[in-house]
RNA sequence: CGGGGCGUGGCGCAGCCUGGUAGCGCGCGGCCUUUGGGUGGCCGAGGUCCCCGGUUCGAAUCCGGGCGCCCCGACCA
């Protein structure tokens, strides 16, 4: 998409390639994926392969963003690890086994056998056992937002389960097990604030089945959601499971991969120690859908959050002709200075049609330049409050709105 | 992998049982109309009916095989 920001300005929604479609594709069972679908967010390739199309990869984008933004307050640092691998260092750290059919893996043309990653602890601990060195480094946070690969049994529900996937995933080097808790503790807050900043309620339930990760505990971030796949107990009182979307988890791996792959330094007092590990995966795509799913339960339509939301502003320029067209552009100029992205919609389509796909944009604001230029309309599809303004105060109001009532 | 279902213009579907060379709605292009909630009308473009093989004078339709997709279950961010 053609970045408001980069531009400086406005976007024009006849300009933007967002293909929106007005019937729900046929399979399509869950709110967010029938969303995704109708708002041309994205498209399926194959089972379990979408597509993200610009307005889908966009607020994808945003919603790394918001991650690597609490990453960076927490001092990890970002790389980058291959998604293509050598089956031989599952083998080594025994992996293969435990990951089995889920990982694809394929001969490369010399014949080795070669895999797309699913996880990348075995990358993160052969990093860690090669090039930590002194206890004086540690502790040694990296993370990377980056494509899983997992050749899963059955993908389902759109882009809730698929075949490749981003996920932010970090990983965290200490001395002993005091420290590994420090670290486990600074970076499970982490997602607790991503999760804050998207508006998504999330319970993070601990689990003693760690699965083919390893580790001793873990826990798992649920946004409560009748979509999730997992079971969780609710706060006190209620004995009846609540269903959620499991959008992270997380897991103190302690020493068994460095003690595996060789992953150790000399403590002050001169002994051999393992480092101990930590391990974080977040999924974005999930966290995307489960941002619809909580919007629809919630609301019955979908708003993005602030943080991740393309535009904050949509201007439904209302006369066929686009006679108030400069005036929009002037209107969306001044959002934009006042930090709140715009776009106008210029089509020359029908009122209703207008109406229709600002709603599967997900705008929170919508002005409304018609019949009674220079007043406008402004709709908080938040709240659902509306009133008119005259144009040269709308800007001014929005952000004065904005600003009191953020979301 | 076990159990269900589906594959027909871009999308949603009908036709298949009772073989006779394809239809509807939406969308798309043009014109008129309308102009703050997908307006109404006229014209038009667009299809290897998933693939291969078989039966038949003739197959979207019947038979066999294959591929693809969705849903439920066991596993996973």
């Amino acid at each position: 998409m053609t970045s408001p920001d980069a531009l400086a300005g406005v976007a024009f929604r006849s300009r933007l390639f967002i293909p929106t479609l007005k019937e729900t594709p046929a399979g399509v069972q869950l709110p967010s994926h029938d969303f995704m679908l109708r708002s041309g967010m994205v498209r399926q390739l194959g089972s379990g392969a979408y597509t993200k199309l610009p307005y889908g990869f966009e607020i994808a984008r945003r919603l790394e963003r918001v991650v690597s933004e609490e990453m960076w307050r927490r001092g990890a640092e970002q790389l980058h690890f291959p998604a293509v691998q050598p089956v031989s260092i599952w083998k080594e750290a025994e992996r293969y086994e435990s990951y089995g059919d889920d990982m694809f893996s394929f001969p490369d043309r010399h014949g080795r056998e070669t895999c797309f990653a699913p996880t990348h602890e075995i990358a993160a601990a052969l990093l860690g056992a090669g090039d930590i060195r002194r206890y004086d480094q540690l502790p040694v946070r990296v993370y990377q937002i980056q494509i899983k690969y997992r050749d899963e049994v059955r993908p389902r529900g759109g882009v809730l389960r698929t075949r490749e996937f981003t996920m932010h995933d970090l990983y965290s080097f200490d001395i002993d097990e005091t420290t590994c808790l420090e670290s486990y503790r600074l970076f499970f807050e982490s997602y607790v604030d991503v999760f804050r900043r998207v508006r998504l309620p999330v319970v993070p339930v601990a689990t003693s089945d760690t699965g083919a990760i390893g580790g001793s505990v873990s826990h798992e971030f649920l946004s409560p959601a009748a979509a999730g796949e997992a079971e969780f107990p609710p706060d006190s009182g209620v004995s009846e499971d609540v269903r959620g979307l499991e959008l992270a988890h997380t897991f103190q791996l302690g020493t068994q991969y460095s003690e595996k792959l060789g992953g150790a330094v000399n403590s002050p007092d001169g002994k051999p120690t393992p480092l101990w590990m930590c391990s974080f995966g977040l999924g974005i795509e999930r966290t995307i859908a489960a941002v619809i799913e909580h919007g629809v339960e919630e609301r019955e339509h979908v708003i993005w959050p602030f943080e991740i939301a393309p535009y904050h502003v949509n201007i439904l320029e209302m006369d066929s002709e686009g006679a108030n067209l400069g005036a929009s552009a002037a209107l969306g100029a001044q959002c934009m200075e006042g930090g709140l992205r715009v776009v106008i919609d210029d089509r020359p389509v029908r009122a209703g049609g207008k109406f229709v796909e600002s709603e599967l944009l997900g705008v929170r604001w919508e002005a409304i330049v018609g019949k009674k230029f220079p007043q406008l309309e402004i709709r908080d599809r938040l709240t659902g409050e509306n009133f008119d303004v005259h144009l040269d105060f709308a800007a001014s109001e929005l952000k004065r709105l904005h600003d009191k009532h953020p979301f």
